[in-house]
DNA sequence: CAGATTTTTATGTCTGCACATATTAACCTG
DNA sequence: CAGGTTAATATGTGCAGACATAAAAATCTG
């Protein structure tokens, strides 16, 4: 092999990818250690050890501790798909974003499925909101949410009509965390009409809850019409 | 505020998320430089960046030289799926895993909506596969495959009906980056047989195109029975 | 004053070193 | 030899200091 640079973390990481890819390392195999390496590319271990490091948080590499460093055998396709609100969605395809407050009222429960995906304790005071969401006045998404009003005391004097729910919580409980799910539905009338769909049509269907220190913030579920498709970004 | 002990990247990180939540920094805000935060928790500028890292790989600080670190304004959910081998995922719920081979044959082009998915020029030499994966011999999933036989040439000979294809070409073009697309269609009358699904009923599909150094690897169609669900880890 | 140039500055990264920690491997010990 | 204890070791993380780099801010210039 050409004698080669290496400057910086950034190139050991390329190498070690195209010795993997190379079959050099094969999945399963234990690689050189830490201090090999850095010596190899005649730099510190530090950066070594950020290479690796950035190659095992995508799942590429598995390290434990004095076991060393060994290529994933099976390695899970880690996609990380980048929600974003679905103004900017819409907005970054040229469109025309626009919001419609359908329903509003207060509930006392969620219903069964999303309540199984929160996996915390629901309280019996939630704001319960329908919207529609739309693009170039298009139907884009049909939106079902709730907020715990425990710990959004403030959404219940909102007026949602002018900004959408999602948006306002998104900058009045910042960080969260979160968890979806993703499925296919058919579209029953209601939801049909909303979405200028027919009834009975396939529609991909998102679930969120998002928790804040373990307690419910909101739970949404967005409805898409027929030919949604979601993408990722690269893994 | 109490004294506090900072003594890893990690507590530091705790805290600044949790002076976001307590929007002591509030979304756009600019937070103090490195420097100074590496002042007042007592530590090394190298730690206090370790964990503000950290945070923006998450999508909730933004960072940019010279410019400054602040609270994301719109943080952008970055939902990560880790998509296994559908074998695992079986096997993880307690379930015998099984595989049918439907078909095999050759052919000369992709789907539009996987090509188009792929990005990358696709061959005329391709190995199309499907099958069926199996749950406790029930249904699970019903997949569609297409392998760039210029890329993984071994392909042709192996015998898809002992070891899936996709858990052959894992171990054999150990990485690759991949794109996803998820979307909901209905079952046609074929689809609908193979899942013991009703023709119209509505199916979670999963497209999958796979690539090497820009090469096309494979691509994959994934069609699963109505009630499926996809769900996050946590992000 | 607009536009180009220089300075300033916050983050990005590297180095070399030290110690922490999780495991494995080797070693006792009954 | 089984089972528990100890030593060895690869990665994890911390520190201080230095230079690199991107980009904002200040300055110069026509």
């Amino acid at each position: 092999m050409s004698v080669q640079e290496f400057r910086n973390w950034r190139s050991i990481r390329e190498e070690v990818l195209r010795r993997i890819e190379a079959r050099e390392w094969e999945p399963g195999d234990v690689i050189p250690r830490e201090v090999a390496l850095a010596d190899e590319f005649n730099c510190a271990r530090a950066t070594v050890n950020r290479a690796l490091r950035s190659l095992s948080d995508e799942g590429i590499l598995e390290r434990r501790r004095k076991a060393g460093t060994r290529v994933a055998e099976l390695p899970t396709r880690r996609a990380t798909l980048d929600i974003s609100i679905l103004r900017l969605e819409i907005e970054a395809q040229g469109q025309h974003y626009g919001h419609q407050l359908l329903a509003q009222d207060h509930e006392t429960a969620l219903p069964p499925d999303l309540e199984a995906l929160a996996g915390v304790p629901v309280p019996h005071n939630l704001l319960h909101l329908r919207s529609l969401h739309l693009a170039d006045g298009v139907p884009y998404a049909l939106e079902e949410r709730w907020i715990n009003l425990e710990t959004a005391r403030e959404a219940e004097a909102m007026d949602f009509r002018e900004i959408s729910p999602n948006e306002w919580l998104v900058n009045h409980v910042p960080y969260t965390a979160c968890d979806f799910t993703f499925s296919a539905m058919a579209a029953d009338p209601v939801v049909a009409r909303s979405l200028k769909a027919r009834s009975g049509q396939p529609l991909f269907r998102i679930d969120r809850t998002t928790r804040q220190r373990g307690a419910l913030v909101t739970a949404v579920c967005q409805i898409f019409p027929p030919g949604y498709r979601l993408r990722t970004g690269v893994a």
